[in-house]
DNA sequence: TTTATAGCGCAAATTTGTCG
DNA sequence: CGACAAATTTGCGCTATAAA
């Protein structure tokens, strides 16, 4: 039999897995078996049938598995499936069994290949830290221990671990710890007000978002074109990053976190103290938790004697999916109502359905996105019908040539920005609370936006209106975080280290124009593979395989599947339905906006129905005005030019502001929306 | 007690290296 | 090119162990 699929553990590679292709079998038996090729594909056609595709797939299988019996070196296909299979969390039962049938190499194969990719990989990776420069992005796993026999004292339980990766990102200017402390004392609350070309900038984003919405959604707006807000976009290149080997470390103590970075930089990255002074600076990312914590360690560390001990070298920064999911519940929050006034998201919401998913203590984050976006979309179709309405706009047919048209649309929305959302003026209050909805809205839109094309100077501008409006609402922890960022990009870093850092809040996983994603949620993936495979073996399984054999080849693993399935043509896994349901919620939430005469001209026959409705805080106003109370800032700013004996704990006004439970609640928020997706 | 599984030792299979 | 030895790899089967 032929010898050409012959596969050798030690050459194959992550790399290897990219190139695997059915097509490839298929040239392999036809030019050194070709007797037996013809067979099969006699055997393999269906009588009176033009349908090829169960040929396709059958003979390189059947051809795979007569190589694997004659030589267990002959296992192109075995080794790629035998890792399939171990990275959809398939148990060692299942693999001997396909094993038996030919299909995949043996469990100890896959262990072994593993284990050596691990090795190849962790050589790397030291290789790598002392070249480039790198950062650091951490995030703790929760593993969920399953008892099969549930009986009282015998619960389930969690197993608690870290999970890290280096990424490859931009150098940061050298700066020392003095030079930092002072510059807190410059911020001042004018630090967080826009100038003339930030106003500038937000009308035009604006601009863009509700032309965007008219194109997807009105018939013959799609030739519509308006000039993306473009500051300053990263190229797309495929982000280089290196999984690290899981922890078993609790993170979420000061003690753990203290572990985690030095096991990472000791144990896995193998770097010298040395290699910290100079006032070299490495961003540490990941959720509020995490950066809390860090912060408070850097506090509790000030005595110690070399840079690398007082982890002077540690940048924290929050990172943005985590903003993301806060500024949708914060959104979420601000414009509930309930459900007897007319147009507020709860009663949207129960006339959707989707209650359940939204309004609870945990609410999931992509059904949250999902309604955002609906009521978004179906208020500016409003918006603009009511005014195209108003001023007899609405024949379209009037304009010859594309051009004329889009540079017309171009105008009116302009005009509709800037006479309806940036200077809201509205007297009816359901009217008022769409506009300010609308407003914020775009906010997320832009910030989803500019993430998803990799436009930091976008994603900066958010950031900066996104400090003020954390200020407004009852999330304190995130607003203070929010606060040494934008101190730091205003005061601290120079150019350089700002580009550097906001880079490194965004990771491009495909090297494509629009495939750039937050570095947390990236993590989240990360994790969410680790449990898949750890969710396939028992609830015993020590933590030391995770860390040998699968952590270090998670993206292998998301190479294999992506590669399987697309080969053996899997159906994929997208919601068909998602773009017919989204119309018809639209058109219902429309049609609850016309019904109550929302966002309409004349105001008045509608008043009755208006009477109940809450007027929705201006979240931009509020927070502007906690900023301006001068004790928030002073209070920040003295904890850190003086530092603090204590750690982690905020300025003491914040108490007042938010109770207990709504703080804790936050906390939480990353636990929860994490495991939606 | 039965069952599942990780890990390990070991024999068999297979490749690689060497020599004439 | 073939024979033979050495080295490497594979996969079976056993054991310890935790869970059912």
């Amino acid at each position: 039999m032929d010898k050409h699929l012959h596969v050798e553990r030690s050459d194959f590679s992550a790399s290897s897995i990219s190139k695997f292709s059915v097509v490839h079998i298929n040239q392999r038996l036809e030019s050194k078996a070709p007797l037996i090729f013809k067979i099969l594909q006699g055997l393999t056609k269906k009588k009176g049938s033009t349908d090829n595709r169960q040929r396709f797939l059958a003979v390189p299988t059947i051809g795979s598995i007569l190589a694997f019996t004659q030589s267990n070196r002959a296992r192109y296909l075995q080794l790629t499936m035998g890792l399939y299979l171990y990275s959809a969390g398939c148990t060692r039962k299942v693999i001997d069994t396909l094993h038996g049938a030919g299909l995949c190499v043996s469990f100890p194969t896959i262990n072994r290949l593993l284990e050596n990719l691990t090795e190849h990989a962790l050589k790397n990776v030291k290789l790598v830290a002392k070249q480039d420069p790198w950062l650091l992005v951490y995030d703790n796993v929760n593993f969920f221990k399953r008892k099969y026999d549930q009986r009282i004292g015998n619960a389930d339980d969690f197993e608690n671990g870290t999970t890290a990766t280096m990424i490859i990102g931009k150098n940061l200017s050298p700066g020392s710890v003095h030079q930092i402390r002072d510059s807190y004392s410059r911020l001042c609350s004018t630090d967080f007000m826009m100038d003339e070309a930030e106003v500038d900038h937000l009308r035009h984003v604006s601009r863009f978002h509700i032309i965007e919405e008219l194109k997807k959604n009105l018939e013959g707006y799609s030739h519509c074109s308006t000039p993306t807000p473009e500051l300053h976009r990263l190229p797309a290149e495929r982000t280089k990053t290196f999984p690290l080997p899981s922890m078993k470390i609790d993170e979420s103590s000061l003690e753990g976190n203290k572990m985690v970075l030095e096991t990472v930089i000791q144990e896995v990255l193998g770097l010298e103290e040395g290699w910290f002074n100079a006032g070299k600076l490495v961003v540490v990312a990941g959720d509020l938790a995490t950066v809390r914590k860090l912060r408070g360690l850097k506090d509790l560390r000030l005595d110690e004697h070399s840079p690398y001990h007082r982890l002077d070298w540690a940048t924290p920064v929050t990172q943005l999916f985590h903003i993301q999911m806060l500024l949708a519940k914060i959104i979420v929050h601000n414009y509930r109502g309930s459900a007897s006034e007319q147009g507020s998201l709860e009663q949207l919401a129960t006339m959707l359905g989707r209650r359940k998913r939204i309004f609870t203590d945990n609410p999931e984050f992509h059904a949250m996105d999902e309604l955002l976006r609906h009521v978004f979309t179906a208020t500016v179709l409003r918006l603009w019908e009511v005014s195209m309405e108003a001023k007899e706009m609405q024949n379209l047919d009037i304009y010859s040539d594309n051009v004329a048209f889009s540079n017309h649309v171009n105008e009116k929305v302009m005009e509709i920005v800037d006479q309806n959302i940036n200077v809201p003026n509205i007297e009816s209050t359901s009217s008022r609370n769409a506009t300010l909805f609308l407003r914020d809205m775009i906010l997320y839109m832009e910030l989803s936006s500019a993430i998803k094309i990799g436009d930091i100077g976008r994603i900066e501008k958010t950031v900066k209106r996104l400090a003020v409006i954390f200020h407004a609402g009852s999330t304190p922890l995130y607003a203070y975080e929010l606060m040494h960022f934008l101190c730091c990009i205003k005061h601290v870093w120079d150019e350089q280290t700002k580009v550097a850092v906001l880079s490194s809040m965004l990771v491009n996983t495909s090297g494509g124009q629009y495939g750039w994603k937050p570095t947390d949620l990236y993590q989240e993936h990360h994790n969410r593979s680790i449990k898949h495979v750890y969710y396939g073996r028992r609830g015993d399984t020590p933590f030391d395989m995770l860390r040998e054999r699968v952590s270090m080849n998670i993206e292998t693993f998301d190479g294999v599947k992506e590669q399987m399935e697309k080969q053996f043509q899997a159906p994929s896994n997208k919601r068909k339905h998602a773009a017919v349901s989204a119309e018809t919620d639209i058109h219902d939430i429309l049609g609850i906006l016309r019904e109550n005469n929302i966002l309409g001209r004349d105001f008045n026959p509608c008043a009755q129905k208006n009477e109940g409705v809450a007027a929705a805080k201006d979240l931009f106003l509020a927070g502007t005005s906690a900023l301006q109370d001068k004790k928030r800032m002073r209070a920040f700013i003295n904890k850190h030019i003086y530092g603090n004996q204590g750690f982690g704990d905020e300025p003491e006004d914040t108490a007042q502001e938010s109770n207990p439970i709504e703080t804790a609640r936050d906390w939480q928020l990353e636990e929860d929306l994490s495991e939606g997706k």
